[in-house]
DNA sequence: GTAGTTACTTCCTTTACGGAAGTTACAGAT
DNA sequence: ATCTGTAACTTCCGTAAAGGAAGTAACTAC
């Protein structure tokens, strides 16, 4: 079997229905992917630099951000600078895409405020 | 076979960063899930049997739909109906949680229509 | 030179996804 | 009664994505 054959890039946005709408379907493929949401929720209060990106979201490792961070920055969604100030260094902020992002989230965040009563108990539903 | 051990879905990712918040990251833990978005956003018009809701979100594997159904079940977004009359039947419909979660698909539909304009060509961002 | 930090990348194992086929229940046709 | 068909799932199994440990390169402080 040809095993070795990676796609191009991936088989994973071509999957949308024809019944819904393929933008709301593209910005889903996006906040569907795992930690997109919380990375640029971290991001909302304002740029972070990689290691307080990776403290502020404790949760991802390092592989994971690095390569989320690729995605988002061509989504066009955060944007990645160099210092090279003192020392090399790389800062991440969200670009306007990213920001309006944050309307997202927000209603999100008011959403979870109303309806997820579980700060540490992640079992079963308790009837909404 | 045993059908209540499915409570395993949420202890396998109990992992939450204590910078941010727990009930957004939860929330993101359902958003963040592939395909969950979609089927809230399939039922937000009224409540679907399963073979219209499949047909409906047509990229979505059986199996994939089932899991996911059992899962939105559990957290109180989505009831599930069983009509046994002519033929038996099931049928899915938003609880008050899921249609309440509507508002921040609306939100991202609004997001989408604002900044998503590539609804074939995902590569490098444009414009942002 | 040695140790430490930053920003990643590589390697490898575990978990999740995806599609085909199988299953159970019932209804209508033969 | 058997045969075909639909609905609603479930099982199998191979592939893709996630997670973590360790490695790397550039630089700085000791």
């Amino acid at each position: 079997m040809v095993r070795g054959v990676r796609l191009f890039f991936m088989a994973r946005f071509p999957r949308h229905s024809s019944q819904l709408c393929e933008r709301l379907q593209t910005a889903l493929d996006l906040l569907g992917k795992r930690w997109n949401g919380i990375i640029v929720n971290a991001l909302l209060a304002g740029p972070l630099r990689y290691s307080q990106l990776s403290a502020k979201v404790e949760v991802i490792g390092d592989r994971m951000l690095s390569e989320r961070l690729k995605e988002l920055e061509e989504h066009g969604i955060v944007e990645r600078r160099v210092i090279a100030r003192p020392v090399i260094r790389a800062e991440y902020a969200l670009t306007k895409k990213g920001r309006a992002f944050g309307r997202v989230l927000g209603a999100m965040s008011r959403w979870a405020d109303e309806w997820v009563d579980q700060p540490s108990l992640p079992s079963a539903a308790r009837r909404g």
